[in-house]
DNA sequence: ATATTAGTTCGATAAATCTAGAATTATCGT
DNA sequence: ACGATAATTCTAGATTTATCGAACTAATAT
């Protein structure tokens, strides 16, 4: 991970609405979510919604494959991890996570 | 750390120059760095800097002090933590960060 | 074939962002 | 007071981004 790498990545994450739709997609797991779910969710119109998933596959974070009439998408864990490795270690002082017990509001 | 918080703070850093000149500050520890020596690493326009400092001023990443002629930025090492343990536990599936022993370039 | 569903692509507009020179403010030294 | 240094603020142009309706494409069902 290099740091143009790192802010394309983080450029396309600092959107609220992609932001939460990356989100679907990882805590959707393997199996993925289908843009119409991802709309549900987002409430957003179709064509904007469209935009910003094209913008997770652009830079990578995110894939979309069809299966029958609908788009599945499923985020890509590998860049992911590595982005928040990167993040970790070269913009946090190589801050030693911990694994969250607890979801944290504030 | 709620997902506004978090878009914010993730646009803001998804810019090249932004995005080194935190790396910089989080490198500098607490001591932090002057607004001149970011300059001199970024080698671009003092005004274009001051521009992309003020953004992270505003984030809440950096703060800025006067100290005499020169001004220190310091990293907001809370909210910069804070924003990677939410990555961990929202857009990453909870991932179990290790401790980095050695920098990674790809 | 036609209709329906799922989603993209096109096109146009509004808004935000990036960049950087010029002018300005703040501090220090003489 | 004056000049030099450090950095911001002002201003403006160019580029990019966000939004969303309308038209279009792909797949299924009747």
């Amino acid at each position: 991970m290099d740091i143009e790498t790192a802010s394309k990545c983080l450029s396309e994450l600092g959107n609220p609405h992609r932001l939460e739709a990356f989100r679907l997609l990882i805590k959707a797991g393997p199996e993925g979510v289908t843009v119409g779910e991802i709309q549900k969710h987002l409430n957003i119109p179709k064509s904007t919604l469209s935009h910003h998933i094209s913008h997770l596959v652009w830079a990578g974070l995110a894939r979309q494959e069809r299966e029958g009439r609908v788009l599945r998408c499923t985020a890509n864990f590998e860049l992911a991890d590595a982005l928040v490795t990167y993040l970790c270690a070269e913009c946090c002082n190589g801050l030693d996570v911990v694994q969250l017990d607890e979801t944290q509001d504030a």
